[in-house]
DNA sequence: GTAGGACTTGGAAGCGCTTCCAAAAATCAG
DNA sequence: CTGATTTTTGGAAGCGCTTCCAAGTCCTAC
């Protein structure tokens, strides 16, 4: 093994000091050809591997990041979405050489046990964090200390927070637009838990998309099913009595539950009712029909995040960053139209 | 914030040295209460948080362990296992005090590259890996190196490794069982990759059940799934032609599949083909009819795989430790038998 | 031949904590 | 009250690395 191998052990076979090791360890300048030949062929015969904790003690950075997944990891971990974008930040993680440390906080009671790990300048350089409820205020004092801190998701009341998110809005504008041209008359909606941006915002863009359209919102057509298969089927079944012609869902996993129930009901899709999905994720494809949804680059969207922190990191705070990323109305046999 | 505040000032403040300052810090012996209490109540007034980075280089322990999952991780992120696995280990860290350093390792490259920072002890006390394909010899590599390790599931021909698995024999054994007993007489399954331990092994206790009823393992009626849901769907198709009477699906994910292509083929389940699965996950719940399959404990599991670890790093890799936990098979809609 | 500049090098001081060990203080037995 | 124990305390040496800074080396130009 590697271990026990420090690099003042390299020096000495190498012939130089401890400080000339370490530079051209970590390919620093100033250092003859010859010499840096000669130390790096010990490190590589010998496979030596500088300990990351006393380098972290050193240069008073780790290396390592965390994502904080904030309470309801039984909606989080149902919801294909947090794996999805876990893989995207382990990805970053992984390619930028970083460490992913990952936290669940399941309870309030652990976001308070948390909280100073988190906060304090250590084991992490940076944290990305879901948006959580909007009550939470983990975010805010995350926001105050000096960590580097970027949100995945649109936090409410954080002008100065660093955020990357998917433009909902426009994006659950486009799918009822969509449902509006192909004639559409009582298009209602399964939002998700709206004390949630996402949520929110995906009901904003259908509100705007009726709206423009001339069409009033009518209330006994909303319903909410905190994205999940339950939660879909749940409000769905509360909003057949209601005879809508087409449904804008705001995730895959409720338009899954909204299927069963329509289903249930002896009623089919696109036929009876048209359906509409928000994410693009594997239940889109498998369900039957599959789901005319909004894409939203999930994967790419917990790369960004990383690669935003790691900009934070480097270059400070000032000014907030924040990014939207683009959605895109995929069309497939939900709806009724054509799929060309 | 906590930060900049050491160890060394708090020991100022309290009038003691940093030794004894250290001593209360970690509830060491050999302190005066009085003493004790005046440097804790330093410690409380101010905040202070010890610097987990030099406190790891101090005691040559880092708190943390890491979570690998090697490989795959399309499949691994669709199903639903291994979020939950993933939440079974984070809760565990959590409760222990331990942080959570997770690695997906989606390609060789990227095995090979995170090799050295996994068997390098300095950032990870331990390792819970869970177990790949059959072919990987990262367990090997790991197990031979001197980083505390276990196992998510039963490695192939490591007799030394410390595992916990769950009993896929018996489950699989019982789930056919008890299709026996509702008098099916061509059983097929759908097994997950046979490259991996946990699909061998539901596969052996579906060849035991048979034989054991005096039934020759029909080859015809044997598919492999993959462990998804498409692979459950493609595996059905192939299957179907052969007029089995009930299925063994060996994971929820392929179960899904597998119904999608049973009912596209305008047959019932139960009435025509009888279905029992493996996992007892959300899917199993969602599906229509629900599904009777074994129930494995993924989330104690999680937690029963750290536990051993710590048990691990602190007393040391021998004996091998191994839990085999127990499965349940659950009765619901998909098998045909009366639910009580 | 030499002064000035640019490049190399290594000594030493940390980073903030734990822990060994010896010294000091308190306790006990007789 | 004294010597032997036991308990409490702090000095000092790390843990393995980075990095500041001063010293040394090598060129180049005049």
């Amino acid at each position: 093994m590697s271990d026990n191998l420090t690099l003042d052990e390299i020096a000495k076979r190498a012939g130089v000091s401890r400080t000339t090791a370490s530079r051209v360890l970590n390919n620093g300048p100033n250092v003859r050809p010859e010499v840096r030949a000669r130390v790096q062929r010990i490190i590589d015969e010998t496979g030596y591997r500088p300990h990351p904790v006393a380098r972290s003690l050193a240069s008073q950075q780790s290396h390592v990041i965390g994502l904080v997944l904030p309470r309801r990891t039984e909606v989080l971990f149902n919801d294909p979405y947090f794996p999805r974008l876990t893989q995207g930040v382990a990805q970053a993680c992984n390619d930028h050489n970083y460490t992913l440390a990952l936290f669940l906080l399941q309870t309030a009671a652990d976001e308070e046990k948390f909280y100073p790990r988190l906060s304090h300048k250590g084991l992490l350089d940076g944290i990305v964090i879901q948006v959580g409820q909007i009550g939470d205020n983990l975010i805010a004092r995350l926001l105050e200390s000096d960590v580097p801190t970027v949100v995945a998701g649109r936090p409410l009341n954080q002008p100065t927070a660093n955020y990357v998110d998917v433009d909902n809005v426009a994006g659950a504008y486009t799918a009822v637009m969509h449902l509006l041209r192909l004639g559409h008359k009582r298009i209602g909606t399964i939002t998700g838990e709206m004390h949630t941006t996402a949520a929110l915002d995906r009901y904003t863009g259908y509100c705007k998309a009726l709206q423009e359209h001339g069409l009033p919102v009518d209330e006994t057509l909303v319903r909410e099913g905190y994205f999940t298969e339950i939660g879909g089927y749940e409000a769905m079944q509360r909003l057949l009595p209601h005879k809508p012609d087409a449904i804008f869902s705001a995730s895959d996993a409720m338009s899954l539950g909204a299927l069963r129930a329509i289903h249930e009901a002896g009623l089919n899709v696109p036929r009876d009712i048209a359906l509409v999905s928000f994410d693009d994720l594997p239940p889109a494809t498998i369900a039957r029909p599959q789901l005319t949804t909004v894409h939203q680059p999930v994967l790419a969207f917990g790369i960004k995040a990383v690669e935003m922190l790691l900009d934070v990191i480097k270059n400070g705070p000032t000014p907030p960053r924040q990014i939207i990323m683009e959605t895109k109305l995929v069309i497939r046999d939900s709806c009724g139209a054509p799929t060309r």
